[in-house]
DNA sequence: GATTTTATGTACGCTGGCATACACTCCGCT
DNA sequence: AGCGGAGTGTATGCCAGCGTACATAAAATC
């Protein structure tokens, strides 16, 4: 961190937080490379390090005990994870993994335990996060319970594309089947439908978003509201 | 709240307040009888009054603009709702309302925001309680997602077990359908599941658990990480 | 006691997504 | 150039849950 200038930051909690508090952060955060695929935070084990993404996406996947996995949500550089340690919390039930490679601003767990209570904005900014990352996993449990594969995998594209500067998305059927909780073949079937509108491009391992207002036509209600959430608890993405 | 001890209270958060900052806060509060089907918390509308129960469980039900409605999660005596407000918001993206009837201390909002920022531990108590949510909000849209009806059925029952204080739950099927965002008739099916296996015993408009520990069994993975996080964050339910 | 309302039991045809399997095609590697 | 693995297209049989409809039963109201 030494030399970066506050308001450069691309993480933007880091970017909100007043300049008497942010020297105190400052000295703790260290830059990282999150290659694609990284596990940068394991389910129900000891938390090593808190990230703030500066590009990249990251999926937060919950796993149960059985092995059942599936998405909770999604965190670019709007974000912090594993959202537990911003309240003291030393365990995540959430496993996070590099889905769009990226950059990050990481600071051990200890590090952020010593900062919370002598930072009470940072910990207002942290706890506001996390209040619209609850809304955005209460809409993941509303759309697996009442919206079809192709609506949510609308609704999926849509959140990637707000956290990525252009339209295109490396990723394959298998890794979406993964975290929509569906069988591969559906996501197929489901892209062929997006494709047969001209809403998206989808190629071998990399899909592009053609038409955005006509993706958050199809998705309808399945999208917004938690990224409205955000933007009056937070401010804009 | 005049007059009324501290360790007496019967809400969770509450009680764990220290006396210092307590008494910032008990000078705000009132005490509020909340009849079956309250609705204490409308969705997408300026928040009035936060909620403190101390008997009872609420329904947070995610709401899209759509009207399509799932039940995100449940609050009792452990929590409180709305939890935007416990971060400075004005605006909740949930519904709750009173499934089971019981009694809160209130306060207003303008109260709520008054208090936060001068009362950290308080604070932090609720950003705690705020990320445990998350997890349980987490587990509904796992649930959604991988579980079959009976067994989402088994969680949710022993969701309302913790949160009560015998073994008697009164309501009916239909509102059960709602919640689990599921037909009717799929929730007397899985009823009849649960009754076979001795596990629960239904009445019209009633339910007993008759086998806590078989419930248990029977909703494997779907129950119980999301009350161990609170437990971890903020102490025994 | 009779009537209405509410809650539960049950049936029927339908379909979206499941599990599985296999073929094809693109790409990187030797 | 040829091979092998990864990614995608497609098929088949199956079933859980859907939408809907209607019958019964228990409570509430008159």
């Amino acid at each position: 961190m030494h030399g970066t200038k506050h308001p450069s930051l691309r993480n933007r909690l880091l970017a909100l937080v007043p300049a008497n508090e942010f020297q105190n952060i400052a000295e703790v955060l260290h830059p990282v490379d999150l290659p694609k695929g990284t596990v940068i935070t394991r389910a129900n084990e000891k938390i090593d390090c808190v990230y703030f993404l500066c590009s990249g996406i990251g999926s937060v996947v919950t796993t149960a005990k059985d092995g059942q996995r599936a998405e909770a949500g999604m965190v670019g550089r709007e974000g912090f994870c594993p959202t537990s340690a911003g309240v003291g919390g030393t365990i995540s039930i959430h496993e996070v993994l590099m889905q769009v490679p990226g950059q990050a601003y990481t600071m051990q767990l200890g590090a952020m335990t010593d900062i919370l209570p002598t930072n009470p904005v940072f910990s207002n900014l942290l706890a506001r996060y996390i209040q619209s990352f609850a809304a955005q996993i209460s809409f993941t449990a509303l759309c697996n319970a009442n919206y079809q594969v192709d609506q949510r995998l609308a609704r999926w594209l849509l959140m990637c594309h707000d956290r990525l500067d252009g339209d295109e998305i490396m990723i394959t059927h298998d890794f979406v089947s993964l975290m929509l909780a569906v069988r591969r073949p559906s996501v197929t079937n489901a892209f062929h439908i997006l494709e047969g509108l001209k809403l998206v491009f989808a190629e071998r391992g990399r899909v592009t978003i053609r038409d955005r207002k006509g993706l958050e036509d199809f998705a309808g209600a399945a999208y917004g509201d938690p990224e409205e959430e955000y933007r009056r608890l937070i401010g804009e993405i």
